[in-house]
DNA sequence: ACATATACCCGCCATT
DNA sequence: TCAATGGCGGGTATAT
């Protein structure tokens, strides 16, 4: 936490270009001005501590990717000092990496800020700056491969929500930027206050950064595998609680294991084992969710087999044993919040 | 907790 | 020549 914060207002800065993702800016912006303004309610600080501002190449309105313009208050260049630099994504990020001065821009404020940042696919711009070498990110899943690419010395956590490295923060979808923006309340007042901001919000902070985005990104997969392979999916689930090796998936596409490896692998972006596992996982997540069942009956149910599989893939994907995870789902009602 | 066995999966090259 | 496919070896992750 920061000390002696009262004094200081803090900027929040979004950049955004045409065809940004509205929600990347709105929804971060949003989260921040709401804390502000419960700090104030609450007599907490004496000047508001945090001022929201959305920037862009030139002040005046900005095109969103769905046609709604938001007015940028100022260019970025005449931005001033920042304390949270944030890019946010969108349609527009294909053709706001070639633009050179949001480039210099970036590299030069970057690190002059406390922290800096991007939401969803605003990361591959933070990337085209040189900003994300060698560090730990997380972006879209659907632009895993983009960011490789742009920044191939990147450590990118393709499942996490958000990831925070030192004074870098990037998150994952729009909702991860809220999620993210959050933890940034967090550390800066504590826990406390993101709490109340979240609750508020009617949104829930539960998930520290290491939480997983695995089904929205396990559906998508799912759904390109499904047009690749008709009807394996379906079998697949059919047969969650039966032993799911390679060969016996390629068996079922009639494709050599070799193959079928290699091209579930480009299709999905995901290997077979891993795919598997993930809808084991999945199965079990909601098995322990809704009902009762001893951990054994689920193990079996979603192919685990023991009890001692099922711990190890929890631990190894979502960084908690089931039972913890089990307690945890059960009692987080926004009425805890 | 540790050792051993198994499965995965990716680079490499031959074949179609 | 090129793209799609199949098989092999073996380092690595996971299961027993």
């Amino acid at each position: 936490m920061l000390d002696q914060q009262d004094q200081a207002t803090r900027r929040i800065a979004m950049l955004g270009f045409e065809g940004f993702q509205i929600l990347d800016v709105t929804g971060p912006l949003e989260v921040f001005s709401l804390a502000a303004r419960i700090l104030l309610e609450q007599r907490r600080t004496s000047v508001a501590p945090y001022e929201v501002v959305f920037a862009a190449r030139e002040p005046g309105p900005v095109a969103s990717s769905s046609g709604l313009c938001l007015h940028a208050a100022c260019g970025w260049h005449e931005l001033g000092p920042v304390d949270t630099l944030l890019v946010s994504g969108g349609t527009g990020t294909a053709r706001a990496l070639e633009d050179e001065s949001l480039r210099r821009f970036l590299q030069s404020c970057a690190p002059l800020a406390r922290r800096y940042g991007s939401v969803c696919t605003g990361a591959l711009l933070l990337a085209r700056a040189g900003l994300l070498s060698e560090r730990r990110v997380s972006t879209h899943w659907a632009f895993i491969r983009e960011l490789e690419n742009l920044a191939p010395t990147a450590r990118i956590e393709a499942e996490a929500l958000f990831v925070r490295d030192g004074r870098l923060w990037t998150s994952a979808g729009v909702t991860a930027g809220m999620d993210m923006a959050l933890a940034m309340i967090e550390e800066d007042w504590g826990r406390k206050l993101a709490l109340e901001a979240a609750h508020r919000l009617v949104m829930y902070f539960k998930r520290p950064g290491a939480q997983r985005q695995v089904s929205a990104q396990l559906a998508a997969q799912a759904a390109a595998a499904e047009g690749r392979f008709p009807g394996l999916m379906a079998w697949m689930f059919e047969h969650l609680g039966e032993p799911l090796p390679v060969v016996r998936l390629a068996e079922m596409t009639g494709l050599s294991p070799r193959h079928f490896s290699r091209r579930f692998r480009t299709e999905t972006g995901m290997t077979p084992a891993r795919f598997v596992e993930g809808m084991r996982l999945e199965t079990a997540r909601t098995l322990l969710a809704e009902g009762r069942e001893p951990l054994a009956s689920v193990a079996r149910q979603c192919g685990f087999g023991n009890v001692e599989n099922l711990r190890r893939a929890f631990i190894r994907r979502l960084g908690v044993p089931p039972g913890a995870y089990r307690r945890r789902v059960h009692r987080e009602t926004p009425d805890d919040l």
